[in-house]
Formats: structure tokens, C-alpha cells, sequence
RNA sequence: GCACCCAUAGCUCAGCUGGAUAGAGCGUUGCCCUCCGAAGGCAAAGGUCGCACGUUCGAAUCGUGCUGGGUGCACCA
């Protein structure tokens, strides 16, 4: 139940009405009509810009659309109040009853109370994490996967049918050192001194490939040249470290549904093909790029290359996809790979990169824009970096030495609810600080405490209520009387619970999960503040004693809160507390 | 040199895709509480939304040009 798109209904039935009575032209466009909540409660429960946006095409004054709009309104029982202000605002003021069937609503619902069909069952594919699989995963890893699971989850609420995927960049170069770094592992299992020269990985984490790899092959690869072994060890110590990255993944509770490997598209013919139709479309050629202005390196020379016309879909230079060799650049199974998604059908691509990878979404958008021939939008969410702390002083990482503080180091510490939500108290393109101490404080400082302690303090009432013999189910609390809820705190309570529908398509339209998590500390903050009011007035107490009725009412606005709250949570990927530990 | 991201209260950050007098937390200041409905509460002060033009009924939000910070820039992914 959306009440802002209900009355945005309401309003439009108006206008049509006004239409018909020859007050306003025939023609008009709604688009342009919003209802919203006014920034300042004092403008009443919501507003509307029709009057504004209507005066032009219809050549009337605002005020005069707003005047005969209001007393149209006016005439609903849910309106109770109609003015016009400022330039041509439209202010509604809402009865009671409405902000009552709104915690009626959420408690019949559920968590599904905020549940849209924004999407349209649309498929999208969200792909994220996509680390090399060369390693465990470390903290610059966490952001990405946190918040392209809490995406999907997002975006399957607000009616899309999600794909979560994972690409493997099993297929470059850094697998091949992988393998020579997981040799010198398998020749320290066999006793050998291993060398592990510049270039290569240095990281523990080999030395168990090195043991897996003593135990299936014994002593008989430790003479051999690299040419026999090579490709087996990739294959084996890439399949151990993928092992690790979909524990590592479970850990922080995300699961993907497709995993894809670059590797698998080399062979197949694949890249091939989505160059082939870029050249169809006459965007590949042969061509020598200019040396970037101003910053020249000093090895440039002019060279031929095979050239994606990227410049054509919105890029600033074309790009190469072949090498002088003639093996294919990083870019063209890239682009494979992202044809093969829009050829399995997909509606919307999201792709979720690292900060340092912003100079390819450009190329990337290019790609996709020619290949599906502009049919399928490609939306670029670049993740800042999370800098670490604890108790303020800055955590280091080096990854020369190979000691880098891997995501299983900070799940362990923080856990994985913690971890996901304080991922999302930050919009994704701003860097995010994230102290080991800080997170784990029982505060009203700490938003995930916040929010999980007005959880457990609904929890807290129920459980008392039900040892006072009141039927605490959902079933019996919407069957309330809720008229009793009529106290301007509660009211207030309410209005925030109204939102809910509201913010999960505002987020899920641009694609910012990171909304979720503010609007839950919000809407924990409007509880503890009615909460508090109980301590000095005890009628706002939700549990009146030796008043079953009136206790039942205001429960049931307690438990409207912790659905909301659980349905967040639940899109944040973080589990709803019921106890305060 | 070019591209992308960021710039909002002393600090850390929100800000509904163009709405009304720009918000929150921390910090500061002042009261209150210390009752397990505990892990504090209430209130106040605090702003040239980096700067300058432009677009229009209306701009923190859109455009252009600057300033400052970050990231990236062909035969690495």
C-alpha cells in the first residue's frame, strides 16, 4: 500500500474531473504531477505541485488550477484540509483514519508492505564482486559485494526479476603468475625452498594450493618446465581460490546465481562473434591512436591496432580490442562477456566496479549501447574505498607483503550483519570510514545498534504483552480498534510508516541501496522518540495496563514499526534482533 | 592535457532526480534524568550548499566556465 501513489491517483481523478467540467483544457500531461511529503510538517501532510507544472500547457495562473483543484479534494473523506500556498503549492492535510489504515496496512502486508511492481518482473543483471581469482577477498572487496547483494535485494522487492552474477577474470595474465606463485607453494610442500620472486604472490594463503597440489601430483611436476604444468596449476589453484572467494562470499551471507568465467569465452568463438558485430555495424577498425595530451608515456610510438569506434556511443577516444600481437586486449572479452548478457535477454545491466575502474565505464556503456543497439541501459555504480580504523587510529594494509586484512578478517571481528550495514551508511561514491571499535558500540552513535534496539525494544513489549495475555499475533493486532491511535506522536509514528513504500521506489529507481539504511535510522529514531515520550507520559506507553484494547492499538503501531524495520533489515541482507545481547 | 567522482554546519554525512524557511549524528552550550521502558532525555547556537554566470515561476539539485581534492588515461587486467 502506497498512500503517496494513492492520493497522486486521487489528485489526477481530480484533474480529470476538472477536465470534464471544462475548468482545465483537454491534453494535459500528468508526468509532471508529483505527490510528495512537504519538507516542513507545518505545510500539512503532503503536497502537490500540479497547479505549477499544469499552468503553462493549460495557459492558466496557478492559483486558479490550485483553487479549483482544492475544493475538488476537499470533497474526499480521506482529505481534511485543502490550501494553496507559496507559488501554487497544493497542501492536503490527511484524516487520521488514513495515517490508522497505515499501520493497518503494514501489519495485514507484512514485510511485504512495501513490496512494488516498479520492475515489472523487467530482468535485470547485477554483477559485482568480480575479483581476481587469485586470492582471498579483502576489505576493498566487502563494499562492492555488500552493496550489490543489497541492490538485488532491493531491486527484487521493487518487482524485478534479478540476476546476481559474478564474472571471473580467470582468463588474463594473473592467473598464469597464480599458478607459478601456487608452484613455488607446491615445491615448498615438497621441502623445497621456495622462490618467490618479485612479481609473483607472496601471500600464506598458497600454501595449502601447495600442499592440494603435493597431494594429487607427489614429486613428479617438480622437474618439469613450465610448459607442462602451467596450464594445469592455473586450472587447479584457480578453482581452490574461486573455493575460497564462495566461502569468503557466505560468510558475509551473498549468494550469486551465475558465475561466469572470461576464461570459458576464450575458444568458443564468443569473442569473436561480439566483435564481429560491432564490425557489422561498422564500428571496428584499423587505425592509429593519438598519445594522450600533456601526459605522453615515454615508450609511446604510433602503432595500428584493431579499434572499437566507442566514440560513436558517448566515449571520448575509440578504443583498442586487439593487441599489435594480435591476441585480444582486456577490453574485447569484456565486451563479450557483456554481449553474452544482453544475448541471454536481460532488460537492464548494472555493474558494480571499483572507484579506480571509473575511466572504463564510458567504454563499457559504449559497448553495450551498440551491441543491444541501445535497448538495454547500462548503470555504472563505482564503489569509493572503505578506510579502516580502530578507535580512530588508521589500520594498515600492505599488499607488497602480502598481509592485507581479507574480508574474513573483518567479518570475524564486526560480523557480517554489522559489516553489511555500516557498508551502507555511505552513498556508494563517497569513501567510507569503517572503525573495528566503533561499529561494535552500543550507542545511539552506532546506527546499526540504533536500529536493532528499537527492534529488540518492539520485540521487548510484545513479549511482555504476551505474558499479559494479549493476543500479540499480526492477525489480532490489525484487528485492533486503531481509532485509538489518535495522539499527534503517533500520528507522526505513522506518517513515517506511510514512507516506507514510498523510499523503497525511490531507491530502487536509482539504484541506491544506501537509502534503506538511512530511512530504517530515521524511522528507529521517530520510535525511540515515542518511546521516550512514555517515560513522562505514560498514555504513550504501548502497553496500558489492565487495558487490553487500548494496549492492542498501540502494540500494533509498535509492531508496524518492527515490520518495517524487519522488511529493511531483510533488504540490507542484515538479520532483524529480537534481544539486545 | 583529457575524462570520471567528490566539495553542504567546527567534524562525519543525508538531501526524494527542479520545490516552500537546506536536514541528521557527533562536537559545543544550557537544563533534566540516573525510574532496567537500561545501554540517557529535552532544547539552543551553528550555513554565501567551493566560486561565477546561465536556464525558469523556482536551483544544493540542471548547463557552462573556474578553484580545490581523489581516481584513471594505447601493446596490464
Amino acid at each position: 500500500m502506497n498512500l503517496f501513489a494513492e492520493i497522486r491517483s486521487l489528485v489526477t481523478a481530480s484533474l480529470d474531473a476538472l477536465v470534464t467540467e471544462g475548468v482545465l483544457p483537454q491534453g494535459l500531461d500528468y508526468a509532471q504531477v508529483a505527490v510528495e511529503p512537504p519538507r516542513d510538517a507545518a505545510h500539512g501532510d503532503m503536497a502537490t505541485n500540479a497547479a505549477m507544472v499544469l499552468a503553462k500547457p493549460a495557459g492558466m495562473q496557478p492559483r486558479a488550477i490550485a483553487d479549483a483543484l482544492a475544493a475538488r479534494l476537499a470533497t474526499d473523506p480521506r482529505v481534511t484540509g485543502a490550501e494553496v500556498a507559496g507559488p501554487g503549492f497544493l497542501n492536503l492535510r490527511l484524516s487520521p483514519v488514513v495515517w490508522q489504515s497505515v499501520v493497518k496496512a503494514a501489519l495485514v502486508e507484512g514485510t511485504g508492505f512495501g513490496k512494488s511492481t516498479l520492475g515489472q518482473g523487467k530482468r535485470v543483471n547485477v554483477e559485482f564482486v568480480s575479483a581476481n581469482p587469485t586470492g582471498p577477498m579483502h576489505v576493498g572487496h566487502v563494499r562492492g559485494a555488500v552493496v550489490g547483494d543489497a541492490l538485488s535485494r532491493l531491486l527484487a522487492y521493487a518487482g524485478w526479476d534479478v540476476t546476481r552474477e559474478y564474472y571471473i577474470n580467470d582468463g588474463g595474465a594473473q592467473v598464469d603468475v597464480l599458478a607459478r606463485s601456487a608452484f613455488e607453494r607446491y615445491r615448498e610442500a615438497n621441502g623445497l625452498e621456495p622462490e618467490i620472486r618479485e612479481g609473483l604472490y607472496p601471500g600464506d594463503y598458497l600454501i595449502p594450493v601447495g600442499e592440494a597440489l603435493k597431494a594429487k601430483y607427489g614429486t613428479s611436476l617438480l622437474d618439469q618446465p613450465e610448459s607442462v604444468w602451467l596450464a594445469d596449476i592455473r586450472e587447479f589453484a584457480t578453482e581452490m581460490m574461486m573455493e575460497e572467494i564462495r566461502g569468503d562470499l557466505a560468510q558475509l551471507g551473498v549468494k550469486m546465481d551465475v558465475y561466469s568465467s572470461e576464461k570459458a569465452l576464450y575458444g568458443t568463438g564468443q569473442i569473436e562473434a561480439a566483435i564481429q558485430a560491432l564490425r557489422d555495424m561498422g564500428l571496428i577498425y584499423e587505425g592509429v591512436l593519438e598519445p594522450p595530451k600533456g601526459k605522453t608515456p615515454d615508450d609511446w610510438e604510433p602503432r595500428e591496432q584493431t579499434l572499437f569506434r566507442s566514440t560513436a556511443h558517448g566515449d571520448d577516444v575509440d578504443r583498442p580490442v586487439m593487441k599489435s600481437d594480435g591476441s585480444w586486449t582486456y577490453f574485447a572479452p569484456d565486451i563479450a562477456y557483456h554481449y553474452n548478457k544482453v544475448q541471454r535477454g536481460f532488460d537492464e545491466l548494472i555493474d558494480i566496479f571499483g572507484a579506480d575502474h571509473g575511466g572504463y565505464v564510458k567504454r563499457m556503456k559504449a559497448a553495450v549501447s551498440a551491441l543491444s543497439g541501445g535497448r538495454v541501459p547500462l548503470d555504472i555504480k563505482l564503489v569509493q574505498l572503505v578506510k579502516l580504523y580502530k578507535n580512530g587510529e588508521p589500520f594498515k594494509m600492505s599488499k607488497r607483503a602480502g598481509t592485507f586484512v581479507t574480508l574474513r578478517d573483518v567479518v570475524e571481528q564486526a560480523g557480517a550483519d554489522v559489516t553489511r550495514f555500516m557498508m551502507l551508511t555511505r552513498k556508494n561514491d563517497v569513501t567510507l570510514d569503517f572503525d573495528f571499535a566503533k561499529v561494535l558500540e552500543q550507542s545511539k552513535d552506532n546506527p546499526v545498534f540504533y536500529v536493532q534496539y528499537a527492534n529488540a525494544r518492539i520485540n521487548s513489549v510484545m513479549r511482555k504483552s504476551v505474558e499479559a495475555g494479549i493476543d500479540c499475533g499480526d492477525a489480532a493486532l490489525s484487528g485492533a480498534d486503531l481509532g485509538i491511535l489518535t495522539h499527534p506522536a503517533e500520528i507522526e509514528m505513522a506518517k513515517k510508516i506511510a514512507e516506507w513504500p514510498r523510499l523503497v521506489e525511490i531507491a530502487a529507481k536509482g539504484n541506491e541501496p544506501h537509502r534503506i539504511a538511512f530511512y530504517l535510522f530515521e524511522l528507529a529514531s521517530e520510535f525511540h522518540g515515542l518511546w521516550n515520550k512514555g517515560n513522562d507520559d505514560t498514555s504513550l506507553r504501548f502497553v496500558q495496563e489492565g487495558n487490553a484494547a487500548t494496549s492492542a492499538a498501540k502494540i500494533a503501531l509498535a509492531r508496524a514499526v518492527g515490520v518495517v524495520i524487519s522488511a529493511g533489515l531483510g533488504i540490507l541482507g542484515v538479520t532483524p534482533v529480537e534481544e539486545m545481547r
